[in-house]
DNA sequence: TCATATT
């Protein structure tokens, strides 16, 4: 069987790495390597483990030697097998930045607004065959002055990067043209949240976005080629053509601290603060007051309605004047032993029945917040608040934990239904799927 | 609208 058919991929970068999630946390890696094994080449695996712990997260990568050996991989796993401990199937797929990597994608900007793809294509397939080519266009098909470029090759890409990025000017421009690897989806996404928070526009509070302050911020700077090359293993090597992130640029970091400090200084947010400790309210009626008016015959509610400055992140929260002063992260009280399953790992779990989901949680609230705001009825074991990986911000639904079913009763029984801010919370118990119910 | 996680 001669197979010499080389293909016109010269250099070996073509190996695959997959992500795989439903991993038991007791699986090693040579068992996993062993199972991938039965359905296609694989090279190494490598369990994702807790930076500090080092316990398992639950998933792994898979190193595959080409494409079709990972593709093998995933028809014969994804969503087909489930391991033994695990509660649903196996997800595997590509890890992230691999597509964009094996696609060999280039970023194409300060073009002439007037170039045509035509143009373009002359100029790019001088290094090698150009899979799929699009110039960026706005709504009346103008130019954005930007393009994607595929190549079929790494090789072929990159000696187009390397020749043309700021060496060459296209034909009535006086700037010469960018070329960078594509961003991955991650890194599209983390822009996307830096910007969200940098504008903080949609936060339902804006008088914190002090003019001057905001004249500042480097944000006319936001190159859209702001990208780096995938740095696999073996694969592209150095890149010199990575920028710095957005936070680490001159000027944003110092504009932080100022615009915290205007927050905490508008006060209000921090209702146990004695009047008059408590500079300005802005309208914000005392904590007392607040309590009173807005949180009838609701234990352990002590914030205010509005956040006068707040964004999203954490606020300051002092020692609460309340009779019921339980507090989350130093959760080891002596008394409650048993029952409580501190399995290995992050979130605590209470027993059957002492646990909540919560929706509709205000947007602005954190797990701080939300631990604050169910501390009332008992031992608050965990909270937490889910958040969008990609933008940051919440999406407005969490678990408590408490440690007895009693107290998860009385939560529901006065907070659901409750308004906090806009939507009434819905407060039920968690569902309770797995717990490896085993009918003899 | 129920713990899904990218060394």
């Amino acid at each position: 069987m001669a197979e010499d058919n080389k293909e016109a991929t010269p250099s070996g970068d073509e190996s695959v790495k997959l992500f795989v999630g439903q991993v038991p946390k007791h699986m090693t890696e040579a068992q996993l390597l062993a199972m991938f094994q039965e359905f296609a080449l694989v090279d190494e695996v490598n369990i994702i483990k807790d930076k500090t712990t080092r316990a398992s997260r639950g998933c792994c990568f898979v190193l595959c030697p080409s494409r079709h050996e990972a593709d093998k991989a995933v028809s014969a796993c994804h969503n087909k097998k489930t391991l033994p401990g695990a509660s649903s199937p196996l997800q595997v797929k590509y890890a992230d930045g691999e597509l964009e990597r094996l696609e060999h994608k280039l970023f194409v900007g300060m073009l002439p607004k007037n170039v045509s793809e035509a143009d373009l294509s002359d100029l790019f397939s001088k290094y090698g065959t150009i899979k799929d080519l699009q110039i960026l266009r706005g709504s009346q098909q103008t130019s954005k002055g930007c393009a994607f470029l595929k190549y079929e090759t790494k090789d072929q890409a990159l000696a187009a990067l390397e020749t043309i990025n700021g060496k060459h000017k296209m034909e009535g421009s006086n700037v010469p043209l960018v070329v960078k690897w594509a961003d991955t989806e991650k890194e599209r996404q983390a822009r996307r949240a830096q910007k969200a928070q940098s504008q903080g526009s949609n936060m339902p509070n804006a008088d914190l976005q002090h003019p001057s302050l905001f004249g500042a911020l480097p944000m006319g700077y936001v190159p859209p080629y702001n990208g780096y090359g995938y740095q696999g293993p073996g694969s592209y090597g150095i890149m010199p053509y990575r920028l710095p992130p957005m936070q680490n640029q001159p000027g944003f970091h110092g504009m932080i601290p100022p615009i915290n400090q205007g927050n905490a200084l508008r006060g209000g947010i921090r209702p146990n603060l004695s009047p008059n400790m408590a500079p300005r309210n802005y309208g914000v009626p005392p904590a007392s007051y607040v309590g009173s008016a807005y949180h009838p015959a609701v234990p352990g509610v002590q914030y205010p309605m509005t956040y006068p400055g707040g964004m999203m992140g954490h606020r300051p929260i002092g020692g609460s004047p309340s009779s019921a002063s339980h507090q989350v992260s130093s959760s080891s009280s002596p008394g409650s032993s048993s029952g409580v399953t501190t399995s290995s790992g992050s979130q605590v779990e209470g027993p059957p029945g002492a646990n909540l989901f919560i929706y509709h949680i205000p947007q602005e609230y954190g797990d701080q917040e939300l631990a604050n705001a169910f501390k009332g009825f008992g031992n608050v074991l965990s909270a937490k608040v889910f958040v969008d990986k990609a933008t940051g911000f919440s999406k407005c639904f969490g678990f408590v934990s408490y440690d007895s079913p009693a107290a998860a009763q009385g939560a529901i029984a006065v907070m659901n239904g409750y308004q906090l801010s806009g939507k009434k919370l819905k407060v039920q118990l968690k569902r309770d799927n797995n717990k490896q119910s085993k009918p003899y």
